[in-house]
DNA sequence: GGGGACAAAATTGCATACAATTGAGGCGGG
DNA sequence: CCCGCCTCAATTGTATGCAATTTTGTCCCC
């Protein structure tokens, strides 16, 4: 899903190519300084110039391709720079919605959310890789919609795909799993029981691992 | 100027439209649920249809305005609740901003703004009302700039872009001027102190007033 | 062999043309 | 008089065609 998209009755073909390029860079096929070259994206999918252009103007907005006039449009290349700022927004976005959600979860959220937690237990115990990542993502898209905050909550998921393409392998470092989920039980408590400071703590703490796991990653990448 | 427009070297039309059509939204001259034609926008430019509609997905994005598949495009109008979310959500990366700034701001940024500060002082004890605006927006951007972050600060401009439409008119309430001036003394005061947590909490409080003037201005045009 | 100018190819930007869906208005039946 | 259906105009979605700029490849000269 993309962020701040228009409300979808019968998804036009600009939509359904904007989040199949999306996808496409998400999940690594369109590497970061590939080249979306027009013809070629509408060839592959079988549609004209017209909608791709739509969809790549959408997805320049998104932040996650870059355009430049008459010279065609890349799958965004941040500098190293660029990505810590990423990171940085992407911990402070997150914290921010989990000091909202610690201040306005009603308690079937809170019940929620603990519960979700818990389960994730036995999937970090079991090195569950995998299931674990995906109930990651649903575990922080929770807290997002705890902040009854629309806005924020889009901007922290966008947040939360742009960095995709950088952070690739993070839970695959040794011991990643289960000081992530040692971390989201101090960010659990802190909600659980409305401590919003607290919640921000330990979030902004949390957040912050998962980049220092991406640097160390980068650096054995880089050598 | 758009959050996350193209690098601009020779704006295409689509660009010069995009801005075009979200200068008539923030001025009011395209008011909130006004329906934007595609024939009636390239006629009234003197182009096609094909720039505009580019434009138009670009300021979907951006959330200035609603496109539904098959339906044409509005100016965002949002229900009391999602204005509310806006303001909320502005109060917020205006926060986390200043906290940032707080923390990295360079001597100098610092003291330029603290000079921005005080020349601001002269313009709100004469009542410049317009002056004051100008230089009211430029002394938050310095906040965002401050922040040494640019994914929040472009997202902060643009919730403050976003929120332009709905809060027409504020500071000719009375004492808004003097108030505000006061208002941004303590987070001036805050961040050159280099107190995060401070400035955080003075610009939460700073912004919140801003909408509860907004929530006052809309009262009195309900009735 | 290296570098620069020119030309051709490729690619983007814009316009026009066509297709398809929506919404409105009219018409007839109840 | 009201309701449903049908038809048609209006509007959006997509394709194609053309113009302009960028890029690439080649040739010539140094």
């Amino acid at each position: 899903m993309q962020t701040g998209m228009r409300t979808d009755t019968s998804p036009t073909l600009a939509d359904k190519l904007a989040t199949a390029i999306a996808d496409g860079i998400l999940n690594g096929t369109l590497p970061p300084g590939e080249r979306l070259d027009e013809v070629g994206l509408a060839e592959q999918h079988g549609v004209s110039r017209t909608p791709v252009r739509e969809a790549l103007r959408q997805l320049a907005m998104s932040g996650l391709i870059d355009m430049r006039p008459r010279k065609g449009a890349i799958v965004s290349k941040a500098t190293p720079e660029e990505i810590e700022s990423l990171f940085v927004a992407m911990a402070e976005m997150e914290a921010t919605c989990a000091r909202l959600a610690a201040m306005s979860m009603t308690p079937i959220e809170r019940r929620r959310l603990q519960a979700r937690h818990e389960s994730m237990v036995a999937l970090a115990a079991a090195g569950e890789t995998e299931a674990y990542s995906d109930a990651n993502v649903a575990f922080h898209s929770a807290i997002y919609a705890g902040a009854h905050n629309a806005p924020l909550a889009e901007y922290a998921m966008s947040l939360r795909r742009r960095v995709g393409p950088f952070r690739r392998a993070q839970f695959r470092m040794d011991g990643r799993l289960l000081r992530s989920n040692q971390e989201h039980d101090a960010v659990v408590r802190a909600i659980l029981t409305g401590d919003a400071a607290g919640a921000h703590a330990a979030m902004i703490h949390h957040v912050s691992l998962v980049e220092d796991a991406f640097e160390a990653f980068a650096a054995i990448n880089a050598a």
